[in-house]
RNA sequence: GGCCCCAUCGUCUAGCGGUUAGGACAUCGGCCUCUCACGCCGGUAACACGAGUUCGAGUCUCGUUGGGGUCACCA
């Protein structure tokens, strides 16, 4: 039976590049070992939690192609995949370790520990303050209303192998009495991700290394209830280009900012999978690949910096291959694109033909549809520059005469073009260099575009012979 | 501050006792050329420091320094 995992996000928000990125892992352990991928939602906070973060969560993970097979909208054996449904779980778990002495019911109110956490600080601000233990050994009093705290040993050291840092040992010294229940009866983070993942079978809990410090914790709740606790793997910190935190004053750090942007998922998913793991020299990967090779011995321990301009680079890479980005998902992908430019509904061929100019002149999608512009307006957008500086008087009769040959080719191929050129301006004496910008406004309305015999297959011979007439007509009134 | 963790070019990394320390991004030159790109060629650029272990340390050990994480009725 192969691994089972999970990825739990707190619906509070969107998807955070390094949610995602924890999520891969996971996913990629899961698909290169046959197990299972499971989805839980973490919303016991009823203040942060929210659907509509479940859904942009649960998006943004099914257009990065992270597929579940156990979690929300998929169902599973382990049902309900939002902990808000499990509460009785967590409830009864919670009884268990109260009855055997492993956790009590505490009445110091929050307002309380902090009157007692200020006193503190006044009197030495670098201390930490610990509870005092105060309800450890008082007498229960269940229909007060309270809190449930771990009853947390004060000798020894808690330890557990982490697949990625190896052993991690904490003195049990600096553990204190946690809360595992709070006072509106919801479970916190520690209880309900162990209970949870007892219960649905997961076998490596994978997740950020700022998780690593509430490990022990959860490790000390595993021994209480006496169940084996699953391997742990911590994934090294995805930091700002300063190396603070990430956040979104650094960065995007939405997924969802990336699909905009006009990368693709797997373009995404390269990006992120090399930050913390690698195989040998290779950086573009396809998803297939990273399936194929992806291993927790390749994972590296030590933190890194987040770097936009690196991860732009890969996702151009995987927008300029078509091995990487068919034609068909590159077409698909930048209608939409399209669409914001006021171009919907562009004829498939047209575009799939066109595609292929551009692949290497556009760094994302949203750039890509920029670049067709041209193929698909009519007439094109003339750049007002482009037109005082290029279509001028001079340029009139060789744009009539290019005219003239496309009209006349026997054949509107590139090669054929090229070649009905080629035998014009050495007849003539031109150079190509004074046609070739002419000619260029007058088909795409721009100084920069793909080769022009290229764009003029594309545009086909009626469209091309218009817009070059068009164009001499302008440069002859142009005087 | 306590606890935990980390340390190779500016950035992501390869390296798992013997290498001219390699690749990629970025950057700087050049080539190609109908423009813009792509592509190609080349340059600058790293083992944090100090002790050990060893015939020999980027690689092993310890310390120092630096960086990060975490110490909630958030997850």
């Amino acid at each position: 039976m192969g691994p089972r995992v999970r990825f739990a996000p707190s619906p509070s928000g969107y998807l955070h590049i390094g949610g995602a990125r924890t999520a891969l892992f996971n996913w990629l352990w899961a698909k290169s070992q046959g197990g299972v991928f499971v989805v839980r939602i973490e919303d016991t906070d009823q203040d942060r939690s929210s659907l509509d973060s479940v859904r942009a969560i649960l998006d943004a993970l099914t257009w990065l192609g992270l597929d579940w097979q156990e979690g929300p909208e998929v169902g599973g054996p382990h049902g309900s995949y939002f902990q808000s449904e499990r509460k009785q779980l967590y409830r009864d778990a919670v009884e268990q370790l109260i009855r055997e002495g492993k956790a009590y019911r505490c009445h110091c109110t929050k307002e309380e520990l902090d009157a007692q956490r200020a006193a503190l600080k006044e009197r030495d601000p670098k201390a930490q303050f610990v509870y005092p233990g105060t309800c450890r050994d008082r007498k229960d009093e269940p229909a007060l209303p309270h809190v449930v705290r771990f009853k947390s040993p004060k000798q020894g050291s808690t330890d557990f192998v982490d697949k990625v840092f190896g052993e991690i040992r904490t003195p049990n010294e600096v553990q204190q009495d946690f809360v595992i229940v709070r006072t509106d009866g919801y479970p916190l983070y520690n209880l309900a991700a162990v209970v949870d993942d007892h219960a649905m079978d997961i076998t490596l809990v994978a997740r950020g290394r700022d998780h690593i410090g509430n490990t022990p914790q959860q490790v000390l709740l595993y021994q209480a209830f006496g169940w084996k606790p699953p391997e742990f793997a911590h994934l090294p910190m995805m930091l700002s280009p300063k190396g603070e935190k990430l956040s979104k004053r650094h960065a995007s750090v939405a997924v969802q900012d990336y699909r905009e942007r006009g990368y693709t998922p797997v373009g995404v998913l390269n990006y992120l999978v090399r930050f913390g793991w690698s195989s040998g020299d290779q950086e573009i990967f396809s998803r297939d690949e990273l399936v194929r090779l992806f291993d927790w011995a390749r994972v590296n321990k030590s933190d890194g910096k987040f770097d936009e301009k690196k991860f732009a680079d890969v996702a151009f890479e995987h927008l300029k291959r078509p091995e990487l980005t068919s034609l068909d998902d590159y077409a698909a992908w930048v209608r939409p694109f399209l669409a914001a430019r006021q171009l919907s509904d562009v004829p498939e061929a047209t575009l799939t033909a066109a595609i292929p100019t551009i692949r290497e002149r556009a760094r994302t999608l949203a750039e890509a549809a920029v670049a067709l512009d041209y193929y698909f307006r009519d007439p094109p957008e003339l750049d007002p520059q482009a037109q005082a500086k290029v279509l001028v008087p001079a340029a009139a009769p060789h744009l009539a005469c290019l005219a003239e040959i496309c009209r006349g080719a026997p054949e509107f191929s590139v090669h054929a073009l090229e070649e009905a050129v080629r035998v014009w301006t050495e007849r003539e004496q031109i150079k190509m260099k004074d046609v070739a910008q002419p000619a260029r406004v007058a088909l795409t309305g721009r100084t920069a575009s793909p080769g022009l015999f290229e764009v003029m297959v594309v545009l086909g011979r009626e469209r091309s012979v218009a817009r070059l007439e068009a164009a001499a007509r302008l440069a002859r009134g142009s005087a």
